[in-house]
DNA sequence: CTGGCTGCAAAGGTTTTGCAAAACA
DNA sequence: TGTTTTGCAAAACCTTTGCAGCCAG
């Protein structure tokens, strides 16, 4: 992680919102930008429904449309990527101003760790030139256990150790 | 792909799960060896909606239940992989005496490309040394647009052009 | 026999859709 | 003012669960 974004960065992030809701004729409403600055103010991985209630306890009344909705918008525009990590479910990160990387994630306590490794681009272009394809987004995921030695690495217990923790949510 | 498996091939993926199943005390019913003879005789990439309706042609009643229950028996043993192509469901493919490999995918027409290599396997072991990572799988996909002219190629055409075709799933 | 497995249907969780009201442009 | 967007709730979609009956071991 990176660590939540700074006034600066959450601005920039507007304008180009912005400049793409204008350009798409798309209209340029509170909730929309609202979702926005709460994923960058708040950094790291979500999933929607995280979203909606990050949303309410900053006092702000949106439907669960409008998070989908607004969170499309961001990913064609680029500010937030989607990913999937195992289940069925998407998760989602901003994606301005922050370095690329893929994700390792623990099978047993959930953790998420990111790595770069400037080889999937080597693979990538090779790809692209071998099957005339037009490469414009990749998921790379490893799986498997982390090293934390406690809950991780205790050799077979049969404790799954449920992943996530969960967080106050209610309808 | 590599066409449908040769009934030597299902022969020996049918003897691998029973022996696994027999390790693991679980029972040998005809329903788990009849998908597992049926992904592997028809190839290709599935979810676990096509393989219901796939059994119910052959003429073997089966549940939705089962089949879930069959693929993750599956998946423990190895011989079925499970991917996301970046919608929030799980597809199958067969895994026994087929090359490992990656997928490509069109966003346009859906079309997915296998790929593999080997510097994939060098970012795994680096990684694994990096973070104390004990990796025991992985998830790579390219999304992009294929190089067929006619539906994907047409620059910015706004028809969208739906991804796969539907077969006739009724209840 | 007997506990695991099955089919069926209902429940669960995530995402999408329909519609009237609100509000951007 | 005309449409897009919204909130809400219902529907859709995939997957899991509960349960009575079945059957492999």
């Amino acid at each position: 992680m990176a660590g939540p974004a700074t006034e600066d960065l959450i601005t920039e992030v507007k304008e180009i919102f912005r400049n793409y809701l204008k350009d798409k004729k798309h209209r340029q409403t509170p909730e929309r930008l609202m979702v926005l600055e709460e994923i960058y103010r708040a950094d790291g991985h979500f999933d929607a429904d995280d979203m909606y209630f990050r949303m309410k306890n900053v006092g702000y009344r949106v439907s669960r449309a409008t998070v989908y909705n607004t969170l499309d918008l961001l990913l064609e525009c680029g500010l937030v990527q989607r990913h999937q990590f195992g289940k069925n479910q998407s998760i989602y990160e901003r994606a301005y101003a922050y370095r690329q990387h893929d994700h390792m994630i623990c099978n047993k306590c959930g953790k998420v760790i990111e790595f770069c490794d400037p080889r999937l681009q080597e693979i990538k272009t090779m790809m692209e030139k071998i099957h005339g394809f037009e490469i414009d987004g990749h998921s790379l995921q490893f799986y498997g256990i982390c090293k934390n030695p406690d809950e991780c690495r205790q050799d077979e217990q049969d404790v799954p150790a449920e992943p996530e923790a969960e967080s106050s949510k209610k309808n």
